[in-house]
DNA sequence: TTATATACATAAGAATCTGAGGCATCATTT
DNA sequence: AAATGATGCCTCAGATTCTTATGTATATAA
């Protein structure tokens, strides 16, 4: 991830949800889509990437085609069933953490808060 | 804290923010604030506030002050100037974060969008 | 030829947490 | 009287997740 290091452990959540989106990506792929997404303002390191797409895959979340495309190898991850089913806990555990934080950090927060 | 392992680095906002609307705290009563606050979901381990308090304070950002309250000990935290500052610079870094992060995990999001 | 982009990967070290333990006081319950 | 729980501080081993650097390989542009 960037240069922030906010949030840990969002970034599994930000690999299945884009998996969600997107049926099939490549590693190098969601680097590129993240910072296209945010404006270049987060970049996805490659030694934070790849060992969570092994763990993933490990805990059997993801599944991996490998591809030749151009004499280049790619490695192709979608979501298994488990996979899906993670996307929508996995979001629902952030967005309540998120309104824990806004709570916290928001005095006086009223419900219906608009970022 | 909970079960979550989000948190990761945000703790140290939160330390910072509720000491910039508290003027003074000392570490259990932020545990129980924070816990008040999000009705029992977050929940700051104590190993992993006070070698944050700690970290803080060796920074410079936050100083601190012993009273004696019913024949125990109370370490009372405050923002230093430069704590004074860090709060809004480490807030505005976390509100862009989610900001981001809403960009990727919401397809669609328009502006304004509603929490 | 050198740099940049594409594409995968590992590994050392830093940072931040969990969970367990330790010490002490005080109030309440058994 | 003894045990439990709340208050209040602390440390430490281990786990997790990151950054930064390194390695390999192909293709293209300067």
């Amino acid at each position: 991830m960037s240069n922030n290091n906010l949030i840990k452990g969002s970034l599994q959540t930000i690999i299945l949800k884009l998996l969600e989106e997107n049926e099939r990506m490549y590693g190098y792929e969601i680097t590129q889509r993240v910072k296209e997404l945010t404006e270049g303002e987060i970049k996805i390191t490659e030694g934070a990437l790849y060992p969570a797409l092994h763990k993933l895959e490990a805990e059997g979340l993801l599944s991996t085609e490998i591809q030749q495309v151009d004499n280049r190898v790619r490695k192709y991850y979608s979501l298994t069933k488990d996979g899906q089913k993670e996307v929508t806990s996995k979001m629902s555990e952030l967005q309540g953490f998120v309104e824990n934080l806004q709570r916290i950090l928001t005095p006086g927060l009223k419900p219906g808060f608009n970022i």
